[in-house]
DNA sequence: CACTTGACCTGTCCGC
DNA sequence: TGCGGACAGGTCAAGT
């Protein structure tokens, strides 16, 4: 999915869209639509006004004027999608986009606003959820308690991310990055990015990273992420902003998807290989163990 | 506890 | 063109 960048994009885009906005209507599929929702999920959305949108790690916090929010995490191929009716051109237009094609196959949750305008949750493989709580209880929840900072934020600092590591001496680094409660919002794409402009290898055990390894690695995640929020993230296959669009990172990226190619820095041709059961890509000569 | 692996789903791509 | 298998941006629940 979506990592933090795309998250964040998201955010963004709804935060303009939505906010001030009251839902008139919500529909959704029984099996996967809304996982949990208790059965009067409608009662405290209907006739509600979006106060908010904000992000912590990869979860997306939609707060509502009823004191709910509703949580959204897409995973791997979750968009949250906005469509004004008044620019839509239907599917089978000449002129339609991807958002003139919804609701589709992969569509679990409707919203539709006062004025028309509609919010689809769709997510191809399922693997996503949405949930309404009260938004007092969102810092209590499970997730919400065991999941590390976040990365980008102004007070995080290079000692307190490398400290962040000390529990997980015996694994490899990549598999540490990826681990939510350690740092927030990194996933493949990004633990990629920065372990190569790091030049360290994924494989490198956490027991054999000394400080100038830690900060150079917390100031090239920091990089790679500040850069692709500015380039609105990545779009490998089903990602997309809350405008439908796809985000151009994929044209800056150094190592992620790039096998085959030549590295940036050294020219060497960058390789695939398997990391914490997940591709990963290196360059051989910038990156050893 | 720390760590690894498989499961959750659907779609696509690659090799036969 | 069809079919099987591997793989895809993320977590979890199990296993060791």
């Amino acid at each position: 999915m979506p990592e933090l960048p795309e998250v964040e994009t998201v955010r963004r885009g709804l935060s303009a869209l939505i906010v001030g906005k009251t839902i008139a209507n919500e529909t959704h599929d029984t099996e996967k639509g809304f996982p949990n929702a208790p059965d009067d999920v409608q009662a405290f959305m209907i006739g509600a006004t979006v106060t908010a949108v904000e992000r912590r790690a990869k979860v997306l916090m939609i707060n509502l004027s009823t004191d709910y929010t509703l949580l959204v995490h897409l995973k791997m191929t979750g968009q949250m999608v906005y469509v004004d009716p008044e620019t839509r051109f239907g599917a089978g237009h000449p002129n339609d986009s991807l958002v003139d094609a919804l609701p589709d196959r992969s569509t679990r949750v409707t919203i539709v606003f006062s004025d028309g305008a509609q919010l689809f949750f769709n997510d191809q493989r399922k693997f996503g959820w949405m949930r309404l709580l009260p938004t007092i209880e969102v810092p209590n929840i499970d997730f919400m308690k065991k999941v590390g900072p976040e990365p980008l934020a102004a007070e995080f600092t290079p000692e307190e991310f490398a400290q962040r590591f000390e529990r997980r001496q015996r694994t490899n680094i990549k598999a540490a990055l990826l681990d939510q409660t350690i740092v927030a919002g990194v996933g493949n794409i990004y633990a990629d990015e920065a372990l190569w402009g790091a030049k360290l290898h994924p494989r490198r055990l956490v027991s054999s990273l000394g400080a100038n390894d830690f900060h150079s690695l917390y100031r090239k995640l920091r990089e790679v992420m500040t850069l692709a929020i500015e380039k609105g993230g990545s779009s490998n296959h089903t990602y997309v902003n809350a405008e439908g669009k796809r985000g151009s990172y994929m044209d800056f990226a150094r190592a992620f998807r790039r096998e085959g190619l030549p590295c940036p820095r050294c020219g060497t041709t960058i390789e695939k290989l398997r990391v914490a059961g997940r591709g990963t890509h290196i360059c051989p000569h910038c990156q050893v163990i």
